[in-house]
DNA sequence: GATCCGGTTAAGAGTTTTTTAAGACTTGAT
DNA sequence: ATCAAGTCTTAAAAAACTCTTAACCGGATC
């Protein structure tokens, strides 16, 4: 999803070089060049404010206030002032983070990705894919061909295992101690067994597809 | 509202001034010197939390996955880099803001300040809804297909967690966690018996609709 | 002292895992 | 090419385990 940054700064030159980082990084962008303007500009599609503090016209603390008011979102405010007093002011204003100039422009866009990213994110998506299968770890779902296959626990992780590493032959001693968590002593047939089950739910799915590969004398692996 | 503050932090001469600082400061704190032993001491009280980067053992990388995969607050990094490349690496690995050392007292406690801050105002809309049901976490009311539901505090605390993750499968050993926050080993039945109670209460106010879902051997999860 | 809550227990139903066993396939030696 | 030994596949039966509920009990709360 593409985010918009409101830009309030009132030189030029910056304002350009921000809008171009931005726009180069994937995000749209609004441009204004005083904090009156700034705050007419502010709507609801705005997601981030980059807010220069040295602003001729009203004290930068005053427009963090105003927009905040308007439409709550993060501030980051960027500004030549070292001081920390001042930057105490700000924060305590509601600016959620702080940048000095000159700044490098890896640490602006960290800044912003990690302020949009405390309200968008925790969707971190833990999914294996292989094929047409798709293995979804945070739910335990998976699903092949398009539809939902019911996959039991060491069915799951056995699956799991070899998708992880698709290049490599998993051995059956690898796979005991993974998906079986050294409960040892199981019988030699047991992994046979999964096996069969797993490729007979995956064929299931999809006929035509060979997931699973036997390595003789050694383990299994994933089909190229 | 007293907000624990985690500092993890191997230097006990640091440590032992962010804790004067921080206590001086109104907040409770808990102390830990390793990576290891912040991710022990980490538990729903905490707030937030100081890391420092530089620990012995293990990377601050995988120690801020760990923290935030168990109980996710923010996190503000401490350490003596000034290089540019490794804060958008902590900042892409989901840390929240970055202090480097020396700082001063005054910024540090108005950076946590502000990510305090934007964590309440994200929770001041205190309320889950899914489906029919809605939980209000302020008064601790439910509300199922209109009508009023009595939760006790674990059956509470427990659909809380799940309609906070509505995507994910909870597992059991997360909803012990969370909801009975290391109140050691209650017995295994523990879990069964509150989900069962829960399904019975919801089903008292809508017979025709099915909220929780067992996940066999793993957990439950709400139904889409 | 009655009520509510949380936890324990226990029985039954349901699901998964392991074992068993028969047959098919691969390998390598004869 | 054939055979024997070992390995793999699969179905089905048996065993082990997990889940659901109802019922009970003790402690906290009112």
């Amino acid at each position: 999803m593409q985010r918009t940054i409101l830009i309030i700064e009132d030189d030029t030159e910056i304002n350009d070089m921000l809008r171009i980082l931005l726009r180069q990084n994937g995000y749209r962008t609004i441009s204004a060049f005083s904090g009156t303007e700034g705050i007419l500009a502010h709507n609801k599609e705005v997601s981030l404010i980059l807010l220069d503090l040295m602003l001729p016209g009203r004290s930068g603390e005053d427009i963090i206030r105003e927009l905040k008011a308007k439409h709550n979102v993060p501030v980051i405010v960027t500004s030549a002032i070292h001081d920390v007093g001042k930057k105490v002011d700000l924060f305590s204003l509601g600016a959620d983070d702080y940048v000095t100039k000159p700044f490098h422009n890896e640490e602006l866009l960290a800044r912003i990705g990690a302020r949009l990213r405390t309200n968008t994110e925790l969707n971190a998506n833990d999914t294996l894919t292989y094929k047409d299968i798709v293995l979804n770890r945070s739910d335990f779902s998976a699903v092949c061909s398009g539809k939902s296959v019911e996959l039991s626990k060491h069915e799951f992780a056995l699956l799991a295992l070899l998708m992880e590493k698709p290049d490599r032959t998993c051995t059956k001693s690898l796979i005991y101690d993974t998906v079986w968590d050294y409960e040892n002593s199981a019988d030699d047939n047991t992994l046979n067994v999964h096996i069969s089950k797993l490729r007979k739910k995956l064929k299931e799915c999809n006929p035509d597809e060979e997931y699973i590969e036997t390595v003789w004398g050694i383990g299994y692996r994933l089909k190229k």
